[in-house]
Order: structure tokens, then sequence, then C-alpha cells
DNA sequence: GTCTATAATTCGATAGAC
DNA sequence: GTCTATCGAATTATAGAC
């Protein structure tokens, strides 16, 4: 692993453990075995550190929806591939999928309103997969935006399981066939 | 409302708009047009402030979900009073619910770890809900901690959706109505 | 890249008069 | 209960030598 990419490791299990806002330049330093003046080799600022981590990850779920979007698949479909992405980004990176549930909020003021902005966009993309489904008749008849919600609420719990539960549950294959099962018999007619 | 209600609420609003480590007791007693010294009057530190709004909230969703075990309910009405006690929680307090999921980590050591083991005792009983499902066989054959991360998760993001949406969607009957007819089918053999 | 030293600010909390 | 005044500690960030 290069120096920066440890540098990024040990801020995100840092953030994790202590929250953004309570982990100190000091802190990552000591964790880092170096000065907190060579923190500032990596990152401009403490907030340029949630910045990246944050921006980063979004533009992530943003790519994978917008192939699930341009996919050509049925709405059901698409909705099991967006279980999949969730399960497997959630496995893989569970630190960084955990900010955007846990610190998004400590965000500077103009990049807190972009970052919303994605958010809200993102939900607008799966709100758009669930109103095809409803007028193609895959789904039943439901309200979209409170049901977008729900979905997302189920998806987003993920990483945080990842990171407490036993290591034989986080099979991806496996958490992902339960998620479909659970969730695809609340939307079809 | 009396003035130590008032005091509590404010602290609430406070805490959602910038997250309980950036608010400062500076920023609290202003929104209260007093000194910061006066915050001193309602509780011990700013640690007991976080503390006190937690614990009670949490004991809230115990002794509901207490009475649930003792109901003599059906496991799938059981689930159903659990997805009502949550939406009507959500709706008349979604602040303080914001709190469960946004601000424990910020409580101290000893409390923190209190915190936890109440938290992690609400999901024993939520999958003792599912395992009784499952063994008379009103539920299929699921994973009952990976479904009750999952189910709760649904549950969990209903205060943000209360703070974020329109007015007439809030309505406590609607949406529990549509959360309920999205659940059951993903647990129900 | 690494360190020492420190500037500049902000915070939680208290003492004590009214 | 309310205020003035302030202490002591902790924080981010930088300057500058190596």
């Amino acid at each position: 692993m290069t120096k920066q990419a440890q540098f990024f490791q040990t801020a995100l299990e840092l953030i994790h453990e202590k929250g953004f806002k309570a982990m100190t330049i000091r802190d990552l330093a000591k964790a880092l075995s170096c000065d907190p003046a060579n923190i500032y080799n990596y990152v401009r600022s403490k907030a340029d550190l949630l910045d990246q981590l944050l921006f980063e990850i979004s533009a992530e779920f943003h790519r994978g929806i917008d192939e699930i979007l341009q996919s050509g698949l049925t709405p059901p479909q698409q909705i099991e591939e967006l279980i999949r992405q969730h399960v497997e980004l959630s496995a893989q990176r569970p630190l960084q999928v955990g900010l955007l549930v846990n610190e998004w909020r400590n965000l500077k003021d103009s990049r807190l309103l972009e970052f919303v902005g994605e958010r809200n966009a993102y939900e607008q993309k799966v709100q758009q997969i669930l109103r095809q489904g409803i007028r193609t008749k895959y789904f039943r008849d439901f309200d979209p935006e409170l049901i977008c919600f729900t979905v997302l609420g189920c998806l987003r719990w993920q990483h945080s399981y990842n990171l407490r539960s036993q290591i034989e549950h986080q099979n991806p294959l496996r958490v992902r066939e339960e998620i479909r099962r659970f969730v695809l018999p609340g939307l079809l007619i």
C-alpha cells in the first residue's frame, strides 16, 4: 500500500471510531506515527480530508446508478442491480460508505449544499426506476418517494452490518440474495 | 411550553442543524437569547445534555417493544405494531429519534457502552419476533440477524423523511400503511 | 518529507455579583 | 435565575530548520 493509501485508510478508521469532528489532527498523526504537521502533506486542511473521501464515494454511487439507468434492464432487474451495487460497495468499502450516512453534515457550507444536491439527485434517479416500474405494471401503485426512502433505508445500513457482524455473514452473494428476496416482493404487483 | 421544555427543544433543533459536536454552548445560549452561563441551570455539562436526550428516547423504544413482546399478538401482527410505533415516534419526535442514528457516537466512554448495549438489546428483541415467526411458519426461513438489520433500516430513516419531505406526506396512517405493504410480503411465506 | 515550536482561535466551564 | 468576566485546556494550521 502506498503511503497516501495508508494515510487515507488510517483516517477512515479513525473517523469511523470517533467521528470526524472528534478526531483531531493529533489523533491522526499519532495513529500514523508521525508529527501533526505532516498531515498537511496529504491534505490542505481537515475539511479537505472529509471532502475528498465523501465526494469520491458519492461519485462512485452515481456512476453505478447511471449505468443502471442506461442498461435497458427491466425495472425489477434494475432494482436487483441496485441492491447488488450497494451490497458490493458496502462490503468492499464499508468505512467510506459509512461517511455518506454519518459525516456529510460536517462538510463546509457550499460543499455541504453540493453534497445534499448530489444525494437528492441520487434519490431522484432511484425514484425514476420506481416510477418506470409502476408505469409498466411491474410494480404495484405505491408512493415512489416514500418507498424510495424505505428501500434506500434497507440498503444504507449494510455498511454497519458489515462492520459489526460475524465474518461468515459477510458473503456478499448471500447478503445480496437475502435482501433481494426481502425487497422485491414488497414492490411487485 | 415550560422554560425547561423550551430549552431542550431549542437544543434539539440546534443539534439537528449543526451536529452535537459542532453546536457550542454559546450557539445554544444565543438561540435561547440568554447567557452561556445560564445553560448550566438546565444541564450539568454539554455531555449531560446529549445523555439525557438519547437515553430518554431509547427507553421509549424499549417500552414500546417490550409491550409488543408481551402482547400475545401473532408475529406478523407484532411486526405491524413495530412499524406503527416507529412511524409514530418518528412523526411526533423526529429530532430526538434522529439522535439515535446520528449522535450516539458522541456519548462519553461508559455511557457510550451502555447505549450500544441498549441498542443491541433492542435488536435482539426484534430478532426474537422474527425467529418466533419463522418457528411458527408465519415467516419464511430467512436470516433473522440480516433481516433484522434490513427491517430496522427501513424504519430508522423515517425521521429524516419527516424532516425533509412535504407536509402532506406526513400523514402517519398513510405512511404506516405504505411501509406495512412493503415490509410484510418480504417476510411472509 | 520530517520535525520543533508556536501562533491564533475557540471551547467548556466556573466564580461571584446582582 | 441572570449576568460579567475569565480561566484553562484543546484545536487547526503555519513558519522555518533539517
